[in-house]
DNA sequence: CTGTTAGCGCGTTCAC
DNA sequence: GTGAACGCGCTAACAG
């Protein structure tokens, strides 16, 4: 079923078809009602691939993402696909989860041609930045650290501040963290802010930083307990722990309680993210505006595709706020590095992940 | 940069380009190579709306997801999406979290024209269904129940019943589950089975159904915990819950540690799914294979697509496994409903949700 | 306000 | 094995 069609039925031409349709000015009411009526009676609806190699437009964003199964890129893209959908844009998923994977996407750039513009959630190095440059569309970016690209995210030292003046604050000085400390191969620049935002933070408070107190956790669950084994391994155990993500910090109680130890009793913890089951576990933690972030670079997109003239924004950062739950508490005289519970407990070990305010 | 600089620069005519660029038999392998390497050096690049209008496919699968912010859905994506990318074919994601967004869907089903194939998450309606297949191209789908479209799932009475047997055999026969017991907006189909599963399973034991120890989770962490919160307040308490999904477990457990008890020492507590986080907390689980549920039926869509003479398969179920952790033990003699832990934590409650396996 | 005329760039017959 | 010619269905510029 084609424009001809709805033409024909109307008695007017495919180009007034095509103007009616799309709502262009320069058609009279009476027209339009026909040749929308006609077309809906005839079920017509416009040739994507035809439409596109006419226009030049797609009405298609392209998002790039190292993953979708992550929390985080989960809740940035859901927010911008609704954004987009809003606008009558479409979303082609590209997901970048390893190396090959990236090679072979900047090798054939697929969105070339298919796309009106970009949301970019991997951070690119030089040349994939010229190559998406390459493409010729409005892009914009959601991450930590500073970039070339139009930016939203948060103000990575800000948040490390917080969640540490939070835990020193407590009293604590004997803070370790738990990042990535071994190479990226996904490029992230968040790990390198926060590590060194951590740093600083010490300094400021007049610590000076021990490398043995920064463990890798690979920014996941079960790397976060193993960084926090190692950490419980240590001579002099840390009194606090600021981890680098939720997911991290939730591993690290996870491990807690399986030596029998539990947060804030033994160490208080505190993550950063705002991540769903934090709450179910009553993990403190600096919450970021994830699904803002998603929203406003979206929005950004659609505006800069309806006005192409628009001064194209630099970086736009998002306020964090700190959630108090219950795995932070006062450093409480002496620690007690070698304590275990007794409560008599069925399981194999007792684990105490405090929650509240989760419901 | 088009197919006919290609074909001048060779000294060749459009149509051998585009037959040498697609691998097409009828082209000497002199010129085949002389194309390739004239193409590549000119940094050609097929149009794709060009080679979609005169050919009709579009090398492009689109994904109907209710959510991609859930962790169930954002598995199955990312894994079908990763086959599709390895297919050479593009994904276009469509969410529809919600009633308006699914009705916008359906009117105007911007999928038409713009994939060769569905891949369905959402489990349709007649109408829906009807609307869908007018499209005219293949259709996989992945959920629980029975559906006219091929589909690929679990056997959700089998998983159901391996979460009940399990906690049966400890030796529990009061049995709470944690499922939905009002609406479903979204229409899914697995709360009804899981709860029908549930009632069966347990008539099967010789324990007739109690209408008040099933409530309502609403499918997430927090109604776990509020529908937790409302089991402890019955006069007389489960022995155990089969939470119909991990983040209800999860939810649950957060509340049991709000009150003071803990998992399976007051009450033993089960899942489904094989969430990341319930190795985390140490939750028994019956596991469902995500990844290869995603990968299946986007498998079997690139097969469909390869092959469209195929027949077009039914249903297909995946194992489910049982992973026992540490929330399920023996009933042992009399529960103790009120007890409270004597641990001294400093926390305001304590919280018993052990872990274990978890790295 | 509306119709006519050219493309948009490639795929695909058919001849050769 | 290769080229010429037409068509995919629509949009945009121009004419009226």
């Amino acid at each position: 079923l084609r424009a001809v069609d709805v033409a024909q039925a109307t008695g007017v031409s495919t180009a007034t078809v095509s103007r009616a349709l799309r709502g262009l000015p320069g058609v009279s009411a009476a027209v339009r009602e026909q040749v929308v009526r006609a077309a809906a009676e005839l079920g017509y609806r416009i040739s994507h691939s035809a439409s596109s190699l006419a226009s030049g437009r797609t009405m298609t964003i392209g998002i790039v993402t190292p993953y979708i199964d992550h929390w985080y890129f989960g809740q940035v893209i859901a927010a911008a696909e609704r954004e987009f959908a809003a606008a009558h844009y479409d979303v082609l998923l590209h997901s970048l989860p390893d190396n090959d994977a990236r090679i072979r996407f900047f090798q054939q750039l697929p969105p070339r041609d298919r796309v009106d513009a970009l949301l970019v959630l991997i951070v690119p190095d030089d040349d994939e930045l010229a190559g998406l440059a390459s493409l010729g569309v409005p892009i914009v970016s959601v991450f930590g650290g500073p970039t070339p690209l139009p930016s939203v995210g948060i103000d990575e030292e800000g948040a490390v501040s917080t969640a540490m003046r939070h835990l020193i604050e407590l009293g604590h000085r004997r803070i370790a963290t738990i990042g990535r400390t071994g190479a990226d191969p996904m490029r992230f620049s968040t790990p390198h802010l926060r590590r060194t935002a951590f740093r600083a933070e010490l300094r400021s408070a007049g610590i000076e930083p021990d490398p043995t107190l920064e463990v890798d956790g690979d920014y996941t669950v079960p790397g976060g307990a193993a960084a926090m084994n190692a950490l419980l391994a240590l001579p002099e155990r840390p009194t606090a722990v600021f981890a680098q993500s939720d997911e991290m910090a939730i591993g690290a109680l996870g491990s807690l309680s399986r030596h029998g130890l539990s947060a804030p009793h033994d160490v208080s913890i505190v993550g950063i993210d705002g991540h769903d089951m934090a709450a179910a576990v009553g993990l403190s933690t600096v919450a970021q505006p994830v699904q803002e972030l998603g929203a406003l670079a979206a929005r950004t997109l659609v505006q800069l595709l309806v006005d192409p003239s628009m001064a194209v924004p630099g970086r736009t950062e998002l306020p964090t706020s700190l959630i108090v739950r219950d795995t932070t508490a006062p450093l409480s005289g002496t620690p007690r590095p070698g304590h275990r519970h007794a409560d008599g407990v069925a399981g194999p070990l007792a684990v105490t992940a405090v929650g509240s305010r989760a419901e």
